[in-house]
DNA sequence: GATGAATGAGAATTCATTCAT
DNA sequence: TATGAATGAATTCTCATTCAT
């Protein structure tokens, strides 16, 4: 590097300085690096801002890349110095949702016990999620049930650990012999998956149906597929 | 119209045959306005089937009017004589998906006997329709998990029919003490109709990782799905 | 077909009338065929003669589909209902090039007897074409001098009329005893249609030089080089 | 700059080293000039090796300043400080292109003694250059058969120097009485120059024609050019 | 009823060049 | 010198819908 080469024809009392000299050097440069990086993060989130808000007024599908430019006030190229493709900011978008997701959903389960309980809690914490972050839930079950073959390993990943943290689940409650153990946990886990996605799902395509009949609440059908479920596995 | 006018130029010794032509007109005009509906059923039917065929060949969203007219060798305006928008023709395929599977349900939980097995005829009769005709079974969840505004009476009308028939069951279930009578057969019914679309999209979406999990496979998720409802419900 | 469903309640003595009829209604229609055709064929017309104009001034690879669609005073789809894609338009103006130029050699030899003035003719026919045509001899050298891989057969099968016909004056000349038989006339052909577009070109290209140089002049260069043909060929 | 900077803080007593710095100034000013030329060249260099890479890759007119800086491991900026536009690195390359053709013609002429059989080594030059140099090739023919506007003086001097290798053995040849002396050396070269190029050309572009044409080998046409060239120049 | 030409707002992406630091 | 973020015009192509005939 630049500033070795340098070092390297300074005479030797002059390295008594390097110290400091490397302790504010390091400093600068390194805020000046942070700064940079800041800033390119900052754009970087503006643009995934701005985005998120416009489909929060418009919906998911109406995202429009001339809209998200203007928006931010940049350029539309602008745009692809950040992000490769429109797919990528959607991209973004669903990775942070997944992620909140899968953060909720520890969150809740935190402060069970049981087994059941702690699934109980998945679909619960699957619910209030839905229920408050509109947008991110749409942006979870819009590569949920459509096949986008553009699904990050990122993305991937996260669904992963959803998986693995729901069977996990399931073994300790088969250990505790508070679940069946005729049933594959994998199994289980991918079907209460689906399950409870298409349980919200209908939620928010019948939202209208649900609130002008009378017998229906949306926590009555929430607590009724808990309770199904929950007897469902149980031992 | 070319035709209309040349007739205006049709010589008065033709006005003789009028009275004949009278005598019949009650017949006529209804054969005619037969005719004309056929007709019109007929262009209709055409540019359903042709929509219909086009979508089996490039997919749901493909859909161009383009297509369609020059496949039913119509000209696209013509296309706007039959239905109001392309969303219009979607709409009918839908509604014919939707009666495709509520004829599928009936047919498949005739030979049941007891309600529980109805229930559980009406999952394999979803997944076997899924199975057999992808399309319909697109254009069913197509409307059944994205929130169009453009669901016609009609279509909901099927949705209600489907429903009441899965109530029915249940109340019976309930009556033949096979059901547990704390669950409200409405809640159930919408309950049931959520998990169920939702573990078919999860197989649909999820279908790669499916087929390179060893411990996963459709019909083992189908059948813990099953069973797992079979159990929830049960008295 | 309607017009027949109708004529055939027609009374007999109506039928007097279908000559005359048919007549003019064949008129009409073919006459209505003909106006659609012709409007087709005015608006094709009228898209390639902008194109050529807007290439004339600024050139060949500046033709840019907005400025085409509002010199041509057409909405920018229009255009695609003409030609399936800008290359196409290229490609209809490159023909269009081809076939003349292939004119202007046919014009140019009918009045020739001998083999090698007759190809002194497509020399002589090829620079007059350059210096009338500047555009069009741009359009066959674009598509001479670059591999597009969107040579029509069309366009192909021009220049396979052209090769022929030259193919064909030097198999005469050998029967003459005009041309030396020792060489094979697709080879000649071939080069010499590559020696002559090469002249060409750097008539173009060296304007600048050739005009300040007192020692040259294109007629000069096209002269010798026709001579030096002549006389490499002549047996 | 950092170094500057850094400099400039040096602490006094290092400037004792300045009068043995100051005696060999002359000389270290010099090499510090031909350190900062030879610098600038290294980056100049190093920019055309990386356009020269990117385009034998992929293609003549796929080359993109973006690619440019990142395989030079420099910022785009730092191109402009080099070459005041994509155009002149193109140029750039193209009087290289332009030189090493000089070059390959001077070789393969000085083992000939005869000026027919040195008027034929360049055809061959010619020929070996574009086998064996692609992409320089196309650099040539590129400026050669396309009025770019941008021609530098340099690079028409090369072109000069080509002409004057060939008008000088056009003479040398008339003066041996091997070349007819009616032909003026200047008007000869530049259309045995066009001629070349053109057969050259059509090489390229006719690949494929020929190929798989029978009758057709590119020996054979650049043969059958040569040697009409070589009669058609005869005494 | 039928036609099909015409529309024109979109929409995504590219890239040479500039300029503040 | 060097950087690299920012620009924004440019460009091709699509397609649901309309409307004059």
């Amino acid at each position: 590097m630049i500033i070795e080469d340098q070092v390297s024809w300074l005479p030797m009392f002059f390295k008594l300085f390097r110290p400091t000299f490397y302790l504010c050097e390091e400093n600068s440069l390194l805020m000046a690096k942070m700064k940079i990086k800041e800033k390119k993060q900052i754009k970087y989130n503006a643009i995934l801002e701005v985005s998120e808000k416009l489909m929060q007024l418009n919906g998911l599908h109406a995202l429009n890349l001339d809209d998200v430019a203007k928006e931010a006030k940049m350029a539309k190229g602008t745009l692809y110095l950040y992000f490769k493709s429109k797919e990528e900011i959607l991209g973004a978008l669903a990775l942070k949702a997944r992620k909140m997701l899968l953060a909720a959903f520890k969150e809740n389960i935190s402060s069970k016990t049981s087994a059941i309980d702690k699934l109980k809690g998945v679909i619960e914490a699957n619910y209030l999620f839905y229920k408050s972050n509109r947008l991110y839930y749409d942006l979870v079950s819009f590569y949920e049930i459509s096949e986008r073959e553009t699904e990050t390993p990122q993305m991937q990943e996260v669904i992963r650990q959803i998986t693995n943290l729901i069977v996990s689940i399931i073994e300790e409650g088969q250990e505790n012999e508070e679940i069946r153990k005729s049933i594959d946990p994998n199994v289980l886990s991918i079907s209460m998956w689906g399950m409870t996605v298409g349980v919200m799902q209908l939620l928010k395509v019948k939202a209208e149906l649900i609130s002008t009949h009378q017998a229906l609440t949306e926590q009555k059908i929430i607590q009724n597929y808990t309770e199904l479920f929950a007897i469902g596995i149980k031992k």
